[in-house]
DNA sequence: GTCTATAAAAAGATAGAC
DNA sequence: GTCTATCTTTTTATAGAC
């Protein structure tokens, strides 16, 4: 791309990313390969045309969607293994933010889960290194918990995989609520998940 | 459809049930807008005309899809209410039953999760009760432990949903190895539910 | 920047021959 | 039961006018 090239503007990045949270909110409501380019010119008011000068392909466009919720989610982790604490506190942090960034992105988040498959080359690629750096995140905090002989954990690689499905899977239900908080749902599922639900 | 129509001979449901698993693993793999009927028929060594033969259209093809997989999950939802012993020897059961159906039909589950909402009509309506149906049985159990003082649950709504999450989640990593079997699985999940993983 | 026109391919489904 | 041929619609993407 040319220098001073007008895809690089203010005004062309601020439209592109309208255009990717809308195709985020289409592709969730009726999956990527249902939607058309040309549907989803309509919903934001442009021709076919208009819209490629926003996008590259709808691939890249189903790129887009899974990198804005992927910075969140790795920055998080990040944060959360290097921050002072017991291994309970570090855990408690990060599913706080976990259903934070899941409430924030309900749609971008269903598509990242449901499409993944759909992502090919570099972008899959890149895709499935992240949600790796993830995992090992969430599996870093559970070995220091053992280590420091506050956790008891026979495998830390399932129970790492046990504690995603676990946050994960609100996606399909939750939205935050008065009734129910971000806050108050992440304090039930980290309870839960330390102290499990049996009385003693 | 007339009495003794070929379509209700054992070889037209077997040859039927056999498309249906094959559809399952293309719309896994691929999704399921983005399988074309062309690419199942090849796939199943049909001509397009031929196997409409067999289906009446993709749609019927993805609620078959559905149903195969939701009658073992309602049966298992069943048995495990109407079990003897305690709420947490019945929520076991039906742990360890449901990580059975989830490895036994990867493909249809994954159908399942991902392309729900791809159903219309009739189809829609069905699987949205047989899901609820599903979640209230585990929710029963919990209310169980909670009234025989077994468990300590501040919201069993939420704690069941909780539940199905840490095990439906398991469709998108587990396969069974020696390493890893249903049961160990199950049993970790169990034993994290109920009793929590930190030291005491 | 946005449009219209268009291309080239593929979609789901049906009809009728064999 | 399976085939080929066909219909109609829709798909992603590009070219070029404005």
């Amino acid at each position: 791309m040319a220098v001073g090239d007008k895809r690089n503007s203010r005004a062309w990045e601020r439209r592109r990313n309208e255009i990717v949270d809308e195709a985020a909110r289409l592709f969730a409501a009726q999956g990527y390969h249902a939607t058309g380019v040309a549907e989803l010119g309509d919903t934001v008011g442009l021709g076919r045309g208009a819209l490629y000068y926003y996008i590259e392909s709808k691939e890249t466009l189903l790129a887009l969607i899974h990198d804005r919720v992927m910075v969140h989610v790795l920055a998080a982790g990040d944060k959360a293994v290097s921050l002072e604490g017991t291994a309970s506190e570090r855990l408690r942090y990060l599913g706080r933010e976990l259903i934070h960034i899941i409430t924030l992105y309900p749609d971008h988040v269903w598509v990242f889960l449901h499409e993944f498959r759909s992502l090919s080359g570099a972008a899959a690629e890149t895709f499935r290194a992240s949600r790796h750096t993830f995992e090992n995140a969430i599996e870093t905090i559970l070995i220091d918990g053992v280590n420091d002989g506050e956790f008891k954990i026979t495998n830390t690689r399932v129970t790492a995989l046990a504690w995603l499905g676990l946050h994960n899977y609100i996606y399909i239900w939750f939205r935050p609520s008065r009734a129910i908080t971000v806050d108050m749902l992440a304090e039930t599922f980290a309870d839960t998940f330390l102290q499990g639900i049996v009385v003693r």
